[in-house]
DNA sequence: TTGTAGGCGTTATCAA
DNA sequence: TTGATAACGCCTACAA
């Protein structure tokens, strides 16, 4: 066996693999990284052996420069210790596994400048796409990063939005409107009548979208929303304000719907650390369905939205040439737990 | 204002920034990129200019092809949903960003052998580091692993495991052993006198620790450990076994211990589907102290281990020149809650 | 089918 | 201090 390349110092390269094998470097690239195969089984067999014999790995900054492009899929969440963000995550690492991409991760922390800076930063590894899973409010402050993803986008790079989107860049829909009044109606069947609303600021699509989704279902059942408070999307948030209305009093059999799981379930808390009883006392109900919901007792009643699916999604909505624009929505279903007992 | 460069297809490179400002490339990449300024004013400024009119960002591969390395940390983890990885990814994140470092992120789905793949997928990157986060055997099958990482090691690239690993890699110690030690102490103190222990495999260096750890504490406190049960570090994993033990009959006041907090859910989850109660009739503690920990009723009694700071740390001994390989372990803490009241 | 050579966007060395 | 220019490791017409 050959021994001519000493152990190198330094990762391999395709120049040594190319030595080691008597070929040139063409040869040798077209043989581990390039697509369309046109070498002669014997040449084939020597590079493979020369690159294991190597250690070789191909360096993807390099293969980067020269092709354009990175086979990197970035993905901008708020908070990845949120298991709603989490489970999205764990469908994007999925797909892009599948494609062989690598998929760089970055944290906005919900904060609107942060946002931007990380797109500008995430923009310089020149990754094939961009997921914004980061709930984000409407145009306003949005002008920076309009500006941000354009540049992106002029440069070939790929933008996938997670919830529906203004503008031309590729979403992935979550019909929070529907959810949110199917979740409603059956509540108001299951005989509430009062309720208080939970959510995030105004101009949050999501947290807007599912207001107006519940609010339409409730009272179409005969349902009546009390009061709609505002704060994050958020555990704490959720623990604050479901502590500020408790001790405003609120009536026995009341409602109260958290524009998120993870709201309701700093809701729950703030309940019981109230004194109160979580169900047939106060009852409260979520949307999105992370799996904590399913673990807590009383089980959290809510909508259920494939988060894994949604990251696989986005993730193919950034790299799929053949993407169909008029998805349909993700099937949303709503599941009732013993948060929300029935009352009748 | 000089219009000269039309609006450049493809993003903005270096070359054009210089010519727009009309310095050389390297004047403009030593103001942009480069550290030790020593570049006039009024070139300085000039090349900014341009640099802001173009929307230029330093294309991240070739910087990496050029400098060698790239200012990436790559880490992995078993499953990015488990909120205990969440929340360590959260503070691998938060330092990368203090940083200027890029995360890319890979999941193992506890494979090994994928492990090993991703390993040298990760390679590809050149990253300045790579941090092992999935729980791993001892060496046995870590054979492929190891000579991965030794050749990752080779080419100037740093490892680092969480946890403690025999040879010369770096690690954040986490003394699980003293911290299930404490528990079972305290445990025995609050007047438990039987346990069952719902554990990894054998080999999985930190369930092993955890497990003769509380043998110790529990024992020394006048306990006895009726049985280890092995499973896997999952929820389901939890559950299932907590099935299989209930339905072998367990006597109240029983205490089960699961390795980990998300094991102990699953066990609290199987315990109130048999129709028990978890608490006086069962209890439950775990590890780790996961957020969902809290949330739950009865709370999780379990052993606060920071894992944010965790993470923090893991990305600090990536990059720190003057790394302290005799780091202290992080302060470990036994928290008690409701599912395991006082027998006495 | 194989090899040669030029180019990708940066950095870094070395004169000027 | 500034500016040519040779790397960096790989890809890809184009030529052989």
């Amino acid at each position: 066996m050959s021994q001519s390349t000493p152990p190198a110092r330094g990762a391999a390269t395709l120049h040594d693999v190319a030595r080691e094998a008597g070929v040139s470097l063409a040869t040798a690239s077209r043989v581990l990284n390039g697509s369309t195969r046109k070498v002669a089984e014997s040449y084939r067999e020597k590079v493979q052996a020369a690159a294991d014999m190597l250690g070789y790995t191909a360096n993807l900054s390099a293969q980067a420069t020269a092709r354009g492009t990175a086979a990197i899929v970035a993905l901008l969440v708020a908070d990845i210790a949120d298991p709603y963000f989490g489970q999205l995550a764990s469908g994007v690492a999925r797909g892009a596994d599948e494609l062989g991409l690598v998929v760089t991760i970055a944290i906005t922390e919900r904060d609107p400048q942060r946002e931007v800076r990380l797109v500008r930063a995430l923009r310089g590894q020149r990754p094939r796409g961009l997921i914004l899973a980061a709930s984000r409010t409407d145009e306003n402050d949005a002008a920076g990063l309009r500006d941000e993803l354009d540049a992106f986008s002029a440069t070939g790079g790929r933008v996938v939005a997670l919830g529906r989107v203004a503008g031309d860049i590729r979403s992935v829909p979550v019909d929070n409107h529907v959810g949110a009044a199917a979740l409603g109606a059956d509540l108001a069947t299951l005989g509430y009548r009062r309720a208080v609303v939970v959510a995030a600021a105004v101009g949050i699509r999501t947290s807007d979208d599912r207001v107006a989704g519940f609010t339409e279902g409730f009272t179409g059942g005969g349902g009546v929303i009390d009061e709609v408070v505002r704060g994050g999307f958020t555990r704490d948030a959720g623990y604050e304000i479901g502590t500020g209305i408790l001790a405003r009093g609120l009536d026995e059999g009341t409602l109260i719907f958290g524009v998120s799981d993870v709201v309701a379930i700093g809701i729950m808390s703030a309940i019981r650390d109230a004194g109160r009883q979580v169900g047939g006392d106060i009852a409260v109900a979520g949307f999105d369905d992370i799996s904590t919901g399913r673990d807590i007792r009383p089980g959290l009643t809510t909508v259920r939205v494939p988060l894994e699916e949604l990251g696989y999604r986005a993730l193919h909505a950034v790299v799929d040439e053949d993407w169909d624009a008029a998805q349909p929505p993700l099937p949303l279903e709503v599941i009732v737990r013993g948060s929300t007992p029935p009352r009748i």
